[in-house]
DNA sequence: CGGTTTATTGAAATGCGTCAACGATTGTGG
DNA sequence: CCACAATCGTTGACGCATTTCAATAAACCG
């Protein structure tokens, strides 16, 4: 039913399927990588360490998280294929990251990206967009957590779709972290799933794989 | 009524008193600008404009804002002297942007900027740095946002000390713009502010004069 | 000084969190 | 292949934090 794409050609471009498994393009900054295979939950960086490389995700899922005295968990960030992460602006990681589902990552070493930015312009160019893209990541994050708890969950789901081609998402995060990514709980989360289902704004294929029928987002 | 300014000495460094008066020191992106007076509410520049320049805060204070459908305000930033402000990754502003008091501000030409940045490294090197900052500022903010409401204000008053010298915090906002940004009602921030000043934790000069007794955020 | 905006306070409504139970799914070893 | 345990997800009842609505008080401005 949805968009057919030439199939016998080298794959250069993104490949089709979920975003879980795409396999995004190289750039000057990539070039200057090595990779990295993760397995479910494994941990990259520690809160607190020296931020001595930046990343990019190849395939999976890596968020970015701290803990608050009180024991929660904030879910910072959520990245997936293409999407750089352990950008620092101070010399210390101020999050903790981990691989949500087995991945594999570019690893680029800091220092050289540094001393590499200063005489070529690409890479500083490179550098600029993408802490430009992070930023506009933060931002949105932090307009995502101003919605209602609804909002919240319908607005991530529609998000998510956006990475993908086609209405299936796979969710390959649990409640919980979604939930702490969110600021809300694991059965506010459930609970809205439930509604947006009722509401038919969704449907459900199993827990985690989820079919977004809505065209557009419900808040802004 | 209070502090008094060297009057006639040249203004290098930064100047003793609160942060809305104080004015922050050149840097190579800076010598690109021109000033722009502007008088308490004054506009300067609308969600959905082209972005033709970036603006750095000499004098005063500017907040970055946008209205949901529902009506509801959204304040998502507030720039005091040395910040700057109307940074977009799009060619379009994604937020407004006003005066909340008089103000002066520097304007510098985003066509100008972009060009000499290619060339010059210590200009690349500065967008670079200031993206980086506003990164930073747009993370603390979510942060902020995941705090409890006695909290964020709480929060929110502490990091305006840290701007000053000494304990005592010149607001030059209304409530209700507190609220915007922390995303409560008015009510609620005069809830927390009366708490605050019960518990000793603040006390109050005037309603908009607030001193800060405690040395450290009390969330986190 | 009067009118207007801004700030505070109280009472009632509500949305989300908490706690607890249940149900579904996944992984493991027999 | 099944049984079991462990994890993950859903649902319900209740409590608390924040919003909403309304009234009053204080500050600001011509």
């Amino acid at each position: 039913m949805p968009n057919s794409k030439s199939p016998g050609s080298p794959p250069r471009r993104r490949e089709r399927g979920n975003a879980v498994l795409s396999k995004p393009d190289q750039t000057p900054v990539d070039r200057m990588s090595s990779e990295r295979l993760l397995s479910r939950r494994e941990l990259i960086y520690r809160k607190g360490q020296a931020a001595e490389n930046i990343y990019k995700v190849e395939i999976g899922c890596i968020k970015t998280f701290a803990h608050r005295r009180n024991g929660r968990c904030l879910l910072v960030g959520m990245y997936f294929p293409g999407d750089y992460f352990g950008l620092e602006i101070r010399k210390m990681h101020h999050v903790s990251a981990e691989a949500v589902t087995s991945s594999k990552i570019l690893v680029i070493g800091r220092k050289a990206l540094v001393s590499r930015a200063a005489t070529e312009a690409a890479v500083s160019k490179e550098m600029l967009d993408i802490t430009g893209r992070e930023l506009h990541r933060a931002m949105q994050h932090s307009l995502l957590l101003r919605l209602s708890a609804n909002e919240r969950v319908g607005q991530f789901l529609f998000d998510m779709k956006k990475r993908n081609r086609g209405k299936e998402v796979e969710l390959v995060m649990s409640r919980q972290d979604i939930a702490d990514y969110l600021n809300l709980t694991a059965e506010s989360v459930a609970r809205a799933l439930t509604q947006l289902n009722n509401q038919s704004a969704i449907s459900f294929r199993s827990h985690r794989r989820v079919v977004v029928h809505i065209r557009r987002p419900m808040a802004a």
